[in-house]
DNA sequence: CTCTATGCAAAGCTTTTGCACGTTA
DNA sequence: TAACGTGCAAAAGCTTTGCATAGAG
């Protein structure tokens, strides 16, 4: 099932109705090949229609995020993004301090730390909808050359 | 050397000053025993001092990020919550995704992955002024017995 | 005395909301 | 044609900034 298909589906189940506007958000965020800000799917969103509000496509992205096809990542600063989900399989995202590029990994190197954290603190860690911050190659190559 | 002294000396050698104001607000920080949002923190201050600002709250945590006597977390949800570090050794903090609790916890359960990350991925993970989010096992059996 | 820091008020930003009007089913 | 969704404008939060004045060194 393509993620049209799910959208629709999803609008149908629950009343709701599909309008251009949410068809043209959607198409933005599943052509969307990183995590972005909501200025930036804002600007792309008004390459199709310049009448589309911001406000809409606000409303349109808690929607896409209560039907699991786009996903909020806090990166801190007090920047939200929105990233296409699609049928990704579960990944973490480091995000550089520096430049700010998000890098998309595995969930591998993380699962034993989440099972530590597990057996002794209680405690379930989420990591889906975060990213973790540090420093990428480049900028770290670009510091010790300082 | 004591949190005061380093922040008087810290203070000195920037050519700031030592104000009431400043004092206070350290002295908040300092007694503050868990990450306070900058609501939390200006009401402990006011409770001191009722005629102090806001923005001289903000200025000073400020300040005291600058001189690494305060950490700044990011809890996702739009509100950064301040702490005291003072002399403790590194940790990362678990926050609670239901009932929002911060959990302090040792380092070590997340040296492996964060090795990993790096040998993988040449990043450098750098967990300290971050939240993990996830479910505490109060609310874990909260959500069971429901 | 000089120059920094403060309090106050206003401005900025991002996100949310109320409402009349257009649109979908 | 009955709800629902949209655009617009305004409100709401939180944080930052400009400025005259108080106060530290």
């Amino acid at each position: 099932m393509s993620c049209e298909e799910i959208f629709l589906k999803e609008l149908r189940a629950r009343g709701y109705r599909l309008t251009p506007q949410r068809e043209i958000v959607l198409a933005v965020m599943h052509h969307m090949d990183r995590p972005a800000t909501v200025e930036e799917i804002f600007q792309k969103v008004q390459e199709r229609s310049s009448s589309l509000d911001i406000s809409t496509v606000y409303r349109t992205l808690d929607l896409l995020q209560e039907f699991g096809l786009v996903m909020a990542l806090d990166k801190g600063e007090r920047q939200i993004f929105y990233e296409y989900v699609g049928i990704h399989k579960p990944h973490v995202h480091l995000t550089c301090k520096s430049c700010g590029e998000i890098i998309g990994v595995e969930l591998e190197p993380f699962t034993e730390a989440i099972q530590k954290v597990r057996t002794d603190y209680q405690f379930d860690i989420l990591l889906d909808n975060m990213t973790i911050p540090g420093i990428c190659q480049n900028c770290r190559l670009k510091f010790e050359s300082v």
